[in-house]
DNA sequence: TACCAGGTGACAG
DNA sequence: CTGTCACCTGGT
């Protein structure tokens, strides 16, 4: 399959619900549904659902070769990174993700979630769907903080019930225009520029966020005199971002040999 | 065992 | 408007 790499996808923190199940199996939940990957990470795409939520009628061969041989880093980012997309998740889902995702590391973020879903979400056949904002609502502070959320309890148990009772409407937030969809989201507390942005990317599908987090931070700080020429990539950029971030991330962690150095 | 983690809100200056 | 700082607590 062109440009599509589970491992990388999975890797790239765009997605923490995804499991290895036994040696040869991987299990991927969004929402309330469950895909079984089999040993070659392949997906089944028959069923419409999946093929929107892997983003297969975009072309990200195009955003690879847009990337200017002068600049190393990016490409060799998207030399080790070629196979990411970005995933159509649901916004509600991606927006209290990415609550809980705050000062936490990745397996502290998929702990916590797996027990809020666990807790308030569906029983489905085998797993635990995500819990919809009326499942999340009936939450009370001791039940949250059961989920190991910490200080981010309120914020999710605030974030719970204003969408339940409609002044919040992460689905109809669709129609906005970026930045009118970015205020709205920091407008939610325990939100702010990094979490709106991710939401954004991952949860509405706006290529042009452009999340900065600490990984970000130092790449920018490192190989580009501080900013990342984001205009560069004008609509695109988050996508960019995904590359800079796994590759990144991977360099990082010394002795990742699927990384190559430039 | 300490230390840090894909940040944010509150508050100074 | 930019800079600091406390913050819950799991994972390594």
């Amino acid at each position: 399959m062109k440009n599509f790499d589970i491992q990388q996808i999975a890797d790239s923190g765009q997605i923490f619900r995804f499991n290895k199940t036994d040696d040869s199996h991987y299990e991927l939940i969004a929402g309330d549904k469950r895909l079984v990957l089999d040993e070659n990470g392949e997906p089944d795409l028959s069923d419409p659902f999946w093929w929107h939520y892997f983003d297969m009628d975009t072309d990200y061969g195009k955003f690879i070769e847009s990337v200017p041989p002068s600049d190393k880093f990016l490409s060799a980012a998207v030399r080790c990174a070629g196979g990411i997309r970005i995933l159509n998740q649901d916004p509600w889902e991606m927006l209290i993700s990415f609550i809980v995702s705050q000062r936490k590391s990745i397996p502290a973020i998929k702990t916590s979630i797996e027990k809020l879903c666990e807790r308030y979400g569906s029983r489905m056949d085998g797993y635990y769907a995500f819990p919809t904002p009326d499942e999340l609502a009936k939450a009370d502070m001791d039940g949250l903080k059961a989920c190991s959320l910490g200080y981010r309890a309120e914020y999710i148990y605030e974030c719970a019930g204003r969408t339940a009772a409609g002044e919040y409407d992460p689905w109809g937030w669709q129609v906005l225009n970026d930045d009118d969809l970015r205020e709205k989201l920091m407008s939610i507390k325990g939100v702010g520029i990094k979490v709106a942005n991710c939401t954004m990317l991952f949860g509405y599908h706006r290529t042009g966020a452009f999340p900065v987090d600490v990984w970000i931070k130092r790449i920018e700080d490192e190989y580009y005199d501080g900013a990342f020429p984001v205009d560069r990539y004008p609509g695109y950029a988050g996508i960019i971002q995904q590359y800079m971030f796994y590759y990144g991330r991977g360099v990082a962690k010394a002795g990742s040999s699927k990384i190559d150095r430039f």
